[in-house]
DNA sequence: TAAATCTACTTGACTATACAAGCATATGCA
DNA sequence: TGCATATGCTTGTATAGTCAAGTAGATTTA
């Protein structure tokens, strides 16, 4: 198990444990066009024959991915690609684009609508403004592997973020600008807290 | 292996699969007065002798809490509990009181200082008011394990969230509060695309 | 036809064993 | 004393084999 014993496979490949190989094999596939999201995947004895390795391998591959998020396993049925869904699980306001990416997954963003509009009736009330105010509306499809996730129809109190339309909704996300941006809250956090143990010197 | 044959244990110990049982061992300790953080935890070979189970599956329960962030190990040294910081990674707007239930461990928080005061000059120019402008102050220290963790220094705008004084924050942590209530921005998101795979009926 | 059973395939979990690699300490030599 | 080496502990990873449990489809039976 030499890291000199297989040099001899393709340098593109970088792990060396027989895990992690079929673990990236697994996520290429994933990122590219091979299984779509719901389609079956290899079984584990597929992969073991694949691979040449033992089920334990392919198995505890496939067990790490699944815990990433990035495939479901049902026992009995098989390997299946994971739906790009999972979107605001208790807190919905997470930022998508690091959501995708820490799936290991790209991720660009369309900008359909963004522009000064007047607050409806419905919107007003929500926002606490006059009907018929002016207010920032931006309408914005996230992809997640060149796949449209998501529409994002958002509107934005230019009292607190006068300046968001202008921003670049290709490069960063409104999630992301609005964080920077606005100036509604601000904390700041003295981090840490009990006294160091002795056996953290290492 | 069937669970019949150790019907004998507690039947507080829920987890019948035997890696599961020992990472909630873990897990308990964890979170209790045993292995503060930084401490040397019990060795593989230890957990073997302890439980009467093979290498493998004390290996796979102790990979699983590392993977979760509650311990760290080291090859060659050893398994150490986790320290409790991890605060704000990339976004710190997280949600505090999320992040430590999701370690596994209690959340408590006191209320030092709640009280309305008058923005200093450095205050009200973040937040774009008059020096001397009325601005709620709230100080509350965050427990995790009922060790202090996080001494959380926040200011809010009135302007956006008129009764936040009002809410009692050892129940809902700040953050939370104020996406709850703030009319800041709002999104609608409509879910999912990519028309379903044949295989997802199931 | 309809229900029950059987079979094949899947994942879930465990065991015993083995070797590699990293680290700390003890030991021996100069 | 000081440096090099050896030993023993730790985790990291892999193997082959076994049994359990869940599902789906084919077969058999009533």
């Amino acid at each position: 198990m030499n890291f000199k014993a297989n040099a001899s496979s393709a340098p593109t490949t970088m792990p060396v444990a027989p895990y992690a190989r079929v673990k990236q094999f697994l996520k290429e596939g994933l990122a590219g066009e091979r299984w779509p999201p719901g389609a079956l995947m290899p079984s584990e004895a597929e992969l073991v024959a694949q691979f040449g390795v033992s089920r334990v391998t392919v198995s505890r591959a496939l067990r790490e991915l699944q815990s990433e998020g990035l495939v479901d396993r049902v026992q009995g049925v098989g390997t299946f690609a994971a739906h790009l869904v999972r979107v605001s699980s208790t807190l919905s306001i997470r930022d998508l684009h690091e959501e995708i990416t820490a799936r290991g997954h790209r991720h660009h963003a369309a900008v359909h609508v963004a522009k000064r509009v007047r607050a409806t009736a419905d919107v007003a009330t929500r926002f606490r403004l006059a009907i018929g105010a002016p207010i920032f509306h931006t309408l914005i499809v996230h992809f997640e592997n060149d796949v449209p996730l998501q529409c994002e129809n958002r509107y934005v109190n230019p009292a607190c973020a006068p300046d968001y339309l202008s921003a670049d909704f290709t490069q960063i996300t409104p999630t992301q600008y609005l964080l920077q941006v606005a100036p509604l809250w601000e904390a700041q956090y003295s981090i840490e807290a009990s006294a160091p143990t002795a056996q953290e010197a290492r």
